[in-house]
DNA sequence: AAACAGACGGAACACGTTTTCCTGACGACC
DNA sequence: GGTCGTCAGGAAAACGTGTTCCGTCTGTTT
């Protein structure tokens, strides 16, 4: 736990100046090959990292972004977390974490720190696709699955129409011709917007209307009730693992096999459910983090200069498996 | 996105140099009230805040903390995050997160990444209860979770005998007398630690030995039937609630009732494990929310001055649901 | 031999803050 | 009236880096 060594120790050490070994190390300015070898040496025998701090200071960037999150808890945000670390990590840059946990004072707060600490940009990304007002800081801002509510502002989200449409088009090219939907809650766009796509997308196979409930395995065992209540259905698109999984425990318990009397797809590609479940879900995967490197390279080129591009969706991912497939 | 404001545009506005504006703001040296007032006026009409590079390099500290996790899309490293950086966001800390996907090469990036910038400390935390090698850095380290070879270093991790024992003395309390234990991998120090305890507490209840096999739903499952061969049990203590939920699945299916027939208990407080269950899961909460405060507090102790503590074992709680209690 | 170009490296400054030291001014006291 | 003490505030240095500018030295050209 000794003394970190600073540039002038490396400088002293190699016999040259400061700026000398700066130049040296980074690559810059006209020295001789010897002396930037003699300083690069001098530089790894102390063990020399350069102080960032100095760095931030002196260069105006902190090489820094913020990742402010409502809910890191979430399975949706820590993907994206990840991929944006990634994206990031590469660029050598480092990310602070905020989870304000929906409280907006929290956020304020944290919005303060960030801009205190001038970050080069932020990251704002939440558990729900409904569109968030948008953040006021005088640095960069990209929004990663909650979109912000102003066009003009950078958003990445998944293509939610897209992704229920995939996995209908899928029970269809399966022979299947009487298609049910079972989602949450109707106020929630993520369940309104894939409700509708497999409407649209399945036309005359779709059964009566969209069942919207709980995301809970409760409400998909519950559904089913209701669904076979009113007749008969060959596939059922959920608008979730969680949903799914409950409906192929029901249909199960009921005698109809899956999927050879009834297709099931999920949505979320979570993998704990997806897996776990019997059989194992066909399911949209939401390519989070891809979502999130993406998210990061976009904030690198708006920190570059890049203006804002407006919303991104990204495409998701259709992944077959037994429960439409069978074995 | 107009500059941000110096400490020498307050100064200037308000009449006065830097150094007195730098002392009106931070409540020293020795000024009149009415000259902090009118500084503070003007820092808030220009909306400064004070840029936290510069107070960095002149303070010698950092106000940030690096934390490093192996996995920290684990169900085990995000309360940790979540509690820790709770704690640190409330002293002022930023927490900078690393995910080193177990990838030594990636963690050593990220120690050089975060010595570079100075971080006043680091916490290390990962997804598995074995002790891991300490990392060489000069500056104040916590290991949460999974605690450092080193028994000088500080380290935060749950009672896993304790919150083994709990569970099995609830059992008894409730009159089983035949209880088994189904875990995980015996390889895994985690389902070792929990099933000697579960033993040892058990004592002449507890029936053949503890089946070591996965950490899935599908084990669980398998278990019930290895088990039901080996003669009857009254009690399941499980190792995990993945575990848990596949042996309640099981036993409804053979018709067996839980409790009435076998009390089930889990291990994690997974809740989306513990209460999707049928029925939902007495279980043991491994509060690491709490583990990460506390570890966060530790980290800023040391940080303080204050010398290694060694390891700390957290306590669990028990969480009693209907796989004990019935409804 | 003088002029010149180019390579090399150092001195000085900038970044933004905090802190230490110092200068006046003023009143009080001997 | 001179000295001392206190108060208010400014100047300068410090933190550690990167960069710009400029001087020097070497080797080449006329």
């Amino acid at each position: 736990m000794r003394a970190v060594p600073r540039i002038t120790d490396v400088a002293a050490l190699a016999g040259v100046s400061a700026s000398t070994a700066s130049k040296a190390l980074n690559d810059t300015g006209q020295l001789r090959e010897e002396t930037r070898q003699r300083v690069r040496r001098a530089a790894e025998q102390l063990g020399f990292t350069p102080d960032s701090r100095g760095r931030a200071l002196s260069s105006g960037r902190s090489y820094t972004v913020g990742l402010i999150t409502t809910d890191s808890s979430g399975r949706f945000s820590i993907p994206i977390m990840q991929g944006a670390e990634d994206a990031l990590s590469a660029g050598e840059m480092a990310l602070v974490l905020c989870d304000t946990r929906d409280d907006a004072l929290r956020e304020s707060h944290y919005l303060r720190s960030l801009v205190a600490r001038r970050v080069d940009g932020i990251i704002v990304t939440g558990r729900r696709t409904e569109p968030r007002a948008p953040i006021d800081v005088p640095v960069p801002v990209v929004y990663a699955f909650s979109p912000s509510t102003d066009p003009g502002d950078t958003s990445v989200v998944t293509d939610d129409r897209g992704g229920a449409a995939s996995a209908v088009r899928h029970l269809l090219s399966l022979g299947r011709r009487r298609i049910a939907h079972v989602t949450g809650p109707a106020s929630h766009r993520s369940a309104a917007v894939r409700a509708a796509a497999a409407v649209e997308t399945a036309g005359d196979a779709f059964v009566g209307e969209p069942l919207h409930g709980e995301w809970s395995e409760r409400w998909g065992r519950h559904a089913v009730d209701v669904l076979l209540r009113g007749g008969e259905v060959d596939a059922i698109s959920c608008g979730s693992d969680q949903i799914a999984r409950g409906v192929c425990d029901r249909l199960r318990e009921l005698g109809r096999s899956v999927p050879d009397d009834v297709a099931v797809t999920g949505y979320d590609n979570w993998s704990v459910m997806a897996l776990a479940s019997r059989p194992p879900l066909t399911t949209v995967d939401l390519r989070l983090e891809e979502l999130g490197r993406r998210t990061a390279q976009l904030l690198l080129e708006l920190i570059g200069g890049a203006s804002p591009t407006g919303l991104l969706e990204l495409p998701t991912e259709l992944v077959p498996r037994e429960s439409t497939l069978g074995t």
